[in-house]
Order: C-alpha cells, then sequence, then structure tokens
DNA sequence: TTCCATTTTGCAACCGGTTGCAAAATGGAA
DNA sequence: TTCCATTTTGCAACCGGTTGCAAAATGGAA
C-alpha cells in the first residue's frame, strides 16, 4: 500500500492539516513547515491521492473524452492533441468509446459516476442534443467539431461545414467543372447534412452547372470505395466533393480501379486535411479543417468552464481552406 | 450537485448503510428494502460515486492506458479494442500519452495519484524496463506489443519479432529474391531489433543471399520515405522487410516516384495488417499481427490481476502469418 | 404461542484527503 | 521586556461512500 497523509504526518511529527496544507498550493505553511514535511514525504514516497482530494474540494481534474469515431485516422491528431493538450493542464483524459452507441443515457451516468469535471464530445456525426444532454445533467461539456447553431444551448468549437461545401462548390467551379457532385458521408451526420446545404446553396448560383448527390454509409474508405464503384457504372460527374478525406481515399481506390485517372478524367476533392491527405501516394486536395486550433480552442473552453460552469454558451468557428494538391485539374 | 447516498437514505427513510447495500454486488438486502430504495433513488436520479468507494474498496476500476505511439495508423484499431474491451468489463480507460517521454516515473506519479487499478503498457518500442517500473511501484501492469523474454519480469502479450523477421526472411527466399534487406524502425526499438535479429539469423543460412540493412527514424509514413529515397540514390534491393505497414506505405510512395514498379522492380512486406494495408490502393503484403487476440489476452491478464495482483509473470506470444496482397512478387 | 436459527438492518468507525475556526507562535515596534 | 497584529498550526468536522459487529426482525418448527 503506498504511504498516505497520515503517514507522513507522523514521521514529520506534525499535524495531518499541515501536510495536506504544503501540498495544496496557496495554503499557509512555513518554510519550515514544509522542509519538514517534504523530507518526510520523499522519504516514505507519498504523492497525494487525488480522488480522495476530490471528495472535499469537488474536483477530479477527469475530463471525459467521448467520441464515436475510433475508426477514421483523422482521431489519431484529434486523440493525440486532446491528450496532451489536457496532460499539459494537469487534467486527465478519461475515454468514453461509444461505438455504435448514440443515447447519452449511459455515457452521462457513467462520467458521473467518476466525477468528471467536465466532457469533450469530439465528433461531426452526433446532433447536437447529445452534448445537450450532459448540459442537462449538469456536467460542463464543449461539443468539439459539433453543428453550428445560431443559438447554441451548448459550446460547440469547429467549423462552418456550410461554408465547406460552398467553399467547396466555389473551388470546383473555379477550376471550370461543369458537371459536379456530392458524396456525403452518412446522411445522418450533422456535418454531411450541412455540407450538403452549403454546396447546393453556391451551386445553385449556376443553373447551367449540373449537380447531383449521394451519400455513403460511413465516414469510411469502405463505404467512399463502395458508394464511388457505384456511381461509376453510370456515367459519373466530373468531379466531386467527398465528405471527408478517407471517405475520398476509397472513392480514388475505386476510380483507379475503374481504369479512369485523377484528375485527368475525375476530380476529388475532400476535407480534413488529416496527415494522410498529404502522403505523396494520396496526394488528395481538399479543404482543411484547423484541428489543432479547434483542439486547443475546446481545451481553452472546457478549463474556463471548470471555473465558471454557467458560462454563456458560444460557437466558436475556425476558418477551413483549400489545400491544393493532385486530385483537381489546375484552373484552366 | 447531484444527489448523495444519503439523500436518497433520507427520502427512502432508511439507513445509509442500506441504500450503499443495494448498490453493491452480494450485499445482503431484503427485497422489500431495495424497492424502496431503488424508488428513491430513481426518484432523485443519483447513481453511486465510483471515487468515493474506491476510497474503502481500495478499487477504482480505472485502467492506466499508456502508449507513445499516436500517430501510427495502428493505434486506431489499439485504441478501438482497448476501449472497447475495457468498457465491457466495467473498466474504465485513462489514457496516457507518453509522446517524446520515456522516463516511466512521471507517469507512475500521476497514475498512483489517481488509483488505478492497474496499467496496460501498448508500445513495441519502449524497453521493458518501462513495464517494470510499474511492477516495482506496486501497480499491475501488462506490457503489450512488448518485448519477449524468456524470463519475463512484467506479463508480456505480443508477439515473437524474431521469428516474424525469420518469416519475412523466409518469404523473401521462398519468392526467389537474392538481394534482400531489412529496413528497420528505429534502432532503439525492441521491435525493430528483435525482428532484425530473426531476419539476419534466417539468411545466414543462405550465403548465397546477400543482405543489407538500415533503419528508419521512426514508424512513420515521413521515415519510411525518407529512408528509401535515400536507397533508392544507390542501387537498390530487389526486396525489402519493412519495420512495419506505415513505414513500408513511405517506402511505397519513395518507389513509386522513382519510376520504379512494386513488385516488378522492387517488393515490400511489411508487418502489422494494419486496416489500410487492405486498401485497394495500398494493397500492401504484409505480416499479420492478431492485435484483436492480443488486446483482448491483455485485458484479461490485467483483469486477472485485479484478483491476483502477484500473479506469476508470463509472455503470451501469438503467431503471426503472412497475408499476401500486391507488393511482393509471386513464386516462380 | 414460543423458541431459535437465519436474515436483515443500523450504528459507528473508517477510507485519504480538506478546511473553517480558534489557539498558538512569531516577530516587529515601543 | 511587553504588547499586539499577523502568520502558522492543530482540532475536528466533513466529503461520499463501505463494512464489521451487534441488535432487531423474520419465519419456520414445535
Amino acid at each position: 500500500m503506498p504511504p498516505t497523509l497520515k503517514d507522513v504526518a507522523e514521521r514529520a511529527g506534525v499535524s495531518r492539516a499541515a501536510v495536506s496544507r504544503t501540498f495544496t498550493d496557496g495554503a499557509s505553511v512555513s518554510l519550515k513547515m514544509r522542509r519538514k514535511v517534504e523530507k518526510a514525504a520523499t522519504e516514505l514516497g507519498y504523492s497525494p491521492n487525488a480522488l480522495a482530494s476530490s471528495l472535499t474540494t469537488g474536483r477530479t481534474k477527469l475530463i471525459g473524452l467521448v467520441s464515436n469515431n475510433f475508426h477514421n485516422p483523422i482521431f489519431l491528431e484529434v486523440f493525440d492533441l486532446f491528450t496532451r493538450g489536457l496532460q499539459e493542464r494537469g487534467l486527465r483524459p478519461l475515454l468514453v468509446n461509444l461505438s455504435d452507441e448514440t443515447d447519452p443515457a449511459n455515457s452521462i451516468r457513467m462520467l458521473r459516476q467518476y466525477s468528471v469535471d467536465g466532457v469533450v464530445v469530439a465528433s461531426s456525426t452526433l446532433p447536437p442534443g447529445f452534448a445537450k444532454a450532459f448540459r442537462d445533467a449538469g456536467v460542463p461539456v464543449v461539443h468539439s467539431f459539433g453543428r453550428y447553431a445560431s443559438s447554441p444551448e451548448v459550446h460547440v468549437v469547429g467549423i462552418d461545414n456550410a461554408e465547406c461545401g460552398r467553399m467547396a462548390a466555389r473551388e470546383l467551379v473555379r477550376r471550370g467543372y461543369r458537371d459536379v457532385a456530392f458524396l456525403g458521408g452518412p446522411e445522418s451526420a450533422t456535418s454531411t447534412q450541412d455540407r450538403f446545404r452549403g454546396f447546393m446553396e453556391e451551386l445553385a448560383k449556376y443553373p447551367e452547372i449540373s449537380v447531383r448527390h449521394s451519400f455513403a454509409e460511413a465516414y469510411s474508405f469502405n463505404a467512399g470505395r463502395k458508394e464511388m464503384l457505384a456511381l461509376l457504372k453510370d456515367r459519373p460527374a466530373e468531379a466531386y466533393f467527398c465528405g471527408d478525406d478517407v471517405l475520398s481515399i476509397g472513392a480514388l481506390s475505386a476510380i483507379a480501379d475503374s481504369g479512369l485517372k485523377v484528375p485527368g478524367d475525375i476530380g476529388i476533392i475532400g476535407l480534413n486535411d488529416m496527415e494522410m491527405a498529404g502522403w505523396e501516394n494520396i496526394n488528395l486536395t481538399t479543404i482543411r479543417q484547423p484541428i489543432s486550433q479547434i483542439i486547443d480552442s475546446s481545451i481553452e473552453l472546457i478549463v474556463s468552464m471548470l471555473e465558471n460552469p454557467d458560462r454563456y454558451p458560444e460557437a466558436r468557428l475556425f476558418p477551413c481552406k483549400v489545400i491544393e494538391r493532385g486530385t483537381l485539374r489546375p484552373v484552366d
């Protein structure tokens, strides 16, 4: 058993309160006392039990990190950045894998049992109500990559997906494509709905351009590939705005199979700019989502909610930009 | 503030002990009492504070999941399987991102502060001493993907990397390559050292086959690409056994740049069989590491150590096998 | 109804910490 | 040296649970 406060107090010949105070910042302890206690503590190898202290302080420094997207390579970056960022601030990520579950009740119960100080929901597919359920349960929550709402009920940090849709549309128009299509992620994903809406909105300005759309079953390689294989059976569009990068790569593989060339015969633009999109043998033209800013900002927000749980909800949207690589034909 | 045991006890008009008992399996409570308490509990929306109870039970059901490999796509599968598996058993993963840190002291202190019941170290690059430091600190630990030692001091679950090296060598020999090479991961990674040793051992049986080796800086796309670009400046080998899949893909991209063809001009065999290796536009011949078995077994082991912390250490090794795809030339 | 073995319940101490309050110690000024 | 404002310290109660023990309740047999 590891040594406790009491052990240290006895060895140092002081009260338990004194030991507790030397280990809490800002508490009143004389230098002499501190030295005595620290000596005893290092001799015993003592370090305070964070869970025990959480009982009285009401802070566990545990942050629930909830996601349903463990198979998308973009989440390597997301997890890396989140865990690093939280660690740097002395917080600890408690991971919750939602897999197929979309009812928040279980996650909420579990995270409440562990008294997490806050929750970050990292998902572009869950509806706003998911994060809201945490708020209603009294748990500070930030929805990263969530849907932007003009009157958010919960903090949202992410991108303007509709604007990304418009951006993709403008990019295709600019490059002279006249027969374009949206190959979305799952139709139930808020990010796909919004990107679709923006895409169609922008293209409505160009009645001479033909537009079609379809949806893949998931943001995944296989779903993108499958959907593109189906599309290739008929006469495909000249260019596709795909749901995200991994889906784009699936589509690219289907196109390669068919013997058509990218960008010669078909253009593809993705979204995310995950690391892999820049790999030379992928070389995907895509819209960059500023992941690291989104995550920094999410952490900053959740940290500030620890101080002020009733902080007025806000939406923080970061601009995206087109990263030109090799899957759209050049302008003119 | 969420309701506590006391609130439920008051509302139900019973003792706190009675409430506690209805929420702990195997405790003695009459059906009548149970009903009364459950009614009050659901009315108040009570669920027990896991951290508070951990103080007396000595169990937090928290498992530290320590890794340093957040950028390798194989970890998508690893995280997904670990989090699911732990959740299914009522355990919670507390994630620790080691990034560049290789001194266990900080992680140990932190995980002890949170009184984790056990730790899984998931890494094929950390030396055995890392996991051992946890054991020495009295924390049950399993090293997944760790180095096999004939007299392990710590539970290791993984593969026989030396045997994988031999397997790769045999595969290259079988396909008639006469000028082969090892393109390892970082020279400091135990997995690379072992694969290298096995590879050389097997090839030592064939003096007529020329063998060379070099090491990439990391198990990563960029490192693999960079190393292969360098190798291509001189006359490259006929086939390479690469450190792992992601490194292999980097190497493939370098080869594609050079205008050489795979498997026509150069053969590549990887290791891991991560999801991406099977993507049709990657189509990497590789050695499959049975990730899901390794993780199931790791979880099973750590769970059993919760009952019996002094369980005699063992090494569990799972056989690997060659998955033939398109990056080695056919036999004859 | 009485008796007794068995089951259920509550009391009170405990897990490892924190913190308000009052008492003790400190230290500078007169 | 005395006095007093300020700093430091310990006591004891508390955070939200669990659990050993003894007392109370239960229920079946006689």
